[in-house]
DNA sequence: ATTCGTGCAAAATCTTTGCATTCGA
DNA sequence: TCGAATGCAAAGATTTTGCACGAAT
């Protein structure tokens, strides 16, 4: 994209990392190389990150992916988001416009839309309150199309675990 | 309030019970009651609410506390509220305007706002999507004031657990 | 009478942490 | 060098679940 791939560490995100006394190492770099590579969009949780990781031979622990996320997230690099499922979720966080989430409580499914309106909503009334903003998210719950039509079961309904 | 107390098995919280098949318990009941006490906007997490249960002598167990807690969000009689901390929160959804929030991720506190507009952008938004929308979150995490002027230590953050 | 809901306790998930070692600045 | 970061394994926290009994319709 920019050309020479060494400039990486003078990227903001490292920027961000070496501004607040945080080290850049071999696995920060590859955790966010994972993310960078993802489709805009592609939110992954600790333990498809974790996958990712050992798939591409990398021997970062959980607990480090874990610390890394939550570092990542206090720094405003990721995303946190919940969907209500047990779990987090985390995408990296562009300088585009973010998008927001629609998800079907029923069978997880998410849907992406952006809003330029919710965005400056956020700054804006993050800045009433004198609030550093990190992030700001929209969600909408409900039930998709498709569940509606046809709830998953006749009895009480479930969310989709282990298929 | 509206006169009558023996009326609430016709109030629509009870409609919206008994129109899926689900019965009405004691269990539901005092903890719909508990909800109902709560001045507006205070949410609960599942162990809140259970001591809150037992301290007022019920012994509802905590099986049930969240199992009730996912019931009454599914059908839209709660909201479920995630702000990041490890477990979730739940306040029961009023006809008014549902406020929204902004989260301190350094030290968790929330501050609550209303903004008409966004109620309405989450029906419209999924209404496009033809979900049949059951809550609609707008969320805000950042740093408040205090923390902004007084970082928790000069060392790795921590976020506030067990104080 | 049925069927759903509950209680109990065990289990499953997800995440954090203490400590010794390794590594980046 | 020297504190920050990591790996490992163990612990913690939160939530779910199987089963037998009790309750609501």
């Amino acid at each position: 994209m920019t050309g020479d791939p060494h400039d990486e560490h003078l990227e903001p995100v490292y920027e961000s990392l070496r501004k607040r006394g945080h080290r850049i190492t071999a696995q920060r770099e590859i955790i966010l190389q994972i993310f960078r590579e993802q489709p805009h969009g592609t939110h992954l949780s600790a333990e498809e990150l974790y996958s990712n990781l050992l798939g591409r031979g990398s021997t970062v622990s959980l607990a480090t992916t874990y610390r890394t996320l939550k570092l990542l997230s206090t720094l405003g690099l990721l995303r946190e988001l919940d969907f209500a499922e047990g779990h987090k979720h985390y995408e990296l966080k562009q300088d585009k416009v973010p998008h927001q989430h629609i998800i079907c409580i029923s069978c997880n499914t998410t849907i992406e839309f952006e809003d330029h309106f919710l965005e400056e909503a956020g700054q804006k009334i993050g800045a009433r309150y004198n609030f550093e903003v990190i992030d700001a998210q929209f969600k909408i719950f409900g039930t998709c199309p498709a569940c509606k039509a046809s709830p998953p079961t006749g009895r009480t309904m479930r969310h989709n675990k282990n298929p």
